[in-house]
DNA sequence: GTGATTGCAAATCTTTTGCACTAAA
DNA sequence: TTTAGTGCAAAAGATTTGCAATCAC
């Protein structure tokens, strides 16, 4: 009922960080941050954002999903070499990743514990800290 | 004074795995196995094994590594997506990710541990537990 | 011998780049 | 306007593949 700009939400948070919200990174940022939490590659994305008539070059899925990492609107994992996944869910969590499926799942963050890290070397600082349960089916 | 074939070791671990010792297996386990802990891919291990005056082709690399990391003789690491790392070290620990400089670090497993980790997916069993500690030079 | 292994070159796949064109402010 | 953003096609890497030649046993 009040909605008469519906996307205003998004491009608030566009231009929150800094991000001119052009048709493009609109559309991308409907798709990636009014779903669910969800792990998706460029490929993926480029897919689903032809399903939804958005017109978006290959190049320019892999300028918004690395803008959009850097001012924390996502986060990037990586569980494979050769593929990168880019994560809607910002806060803290782990991943659980199947060898065989290739499928990526959280673990709350509360659900696991990191202790006694030891400190980083000298004049470095840490940034983050992944931690990846490999998993794979029973059957192999 | 008693090495009449001085790579017999290397031939052994390998035909332990159910690997026949080639020219080019036995060159790359050499300078995999008998240096200490390292991290190092595979175009590196390419420019070693020409230092070292082994002729080996990028391919055969690629298939040693592997097959070496299939046989549990090294570990692959995963820590930045389009470059695989392979680990000599295979025993339990984690690392230290600069991502400012790409250099890879140890932290032994008893320095780290995790705690509380949920159950895996129904049907599925943890291979492997991966903590990576990514740090940032203090400068940036 | 003969089956495993290798090398080469081409192919594949993901990601990046250069640059002319287009659009947001 | 004018500067940021986009698309395209080409380039760049890393890795894989197909297949004939070679090697270990």
């Amino acid at each position: 009922m009040m909605r008469k700009r519906p996307y205003t939400r998004v491009i608030e948070r566009l231009r929150g960080v800094g991000l001119r919200p052009t048709r493009q990174r609109l559309g991308l940022a409907r798709i990636l941050l009014e779903g669910g939490d969800r792990h998706i590659t460029a490929e993926q994305l480029h897919g689903e954002a032809e399903e939804c008539g958005l017109r978006v070059s290959l190049a320019t899925i892999y300028n918004s999903l690395h803008q959009f990492t850097e001012a924390g609107l996502l986060r990037e994992v990586v569980v494979e070499s050769g593929r990168s996944y880019f994560d809607t869910n910002t806060s803290d969590h782990h991943h659980f990743y199947n060898e065989d499926s290739g499928s990526l799942h959280d673990i709350p963050g509360h659900k696991v514990s990191v202790a006694a890290l030891p400190e980083p070397p000298e004049g470095q600082a840490i940034a983050r800290v992944d931690v990846i349960v490999r998993v794979k089916n029973q059957e192999n």
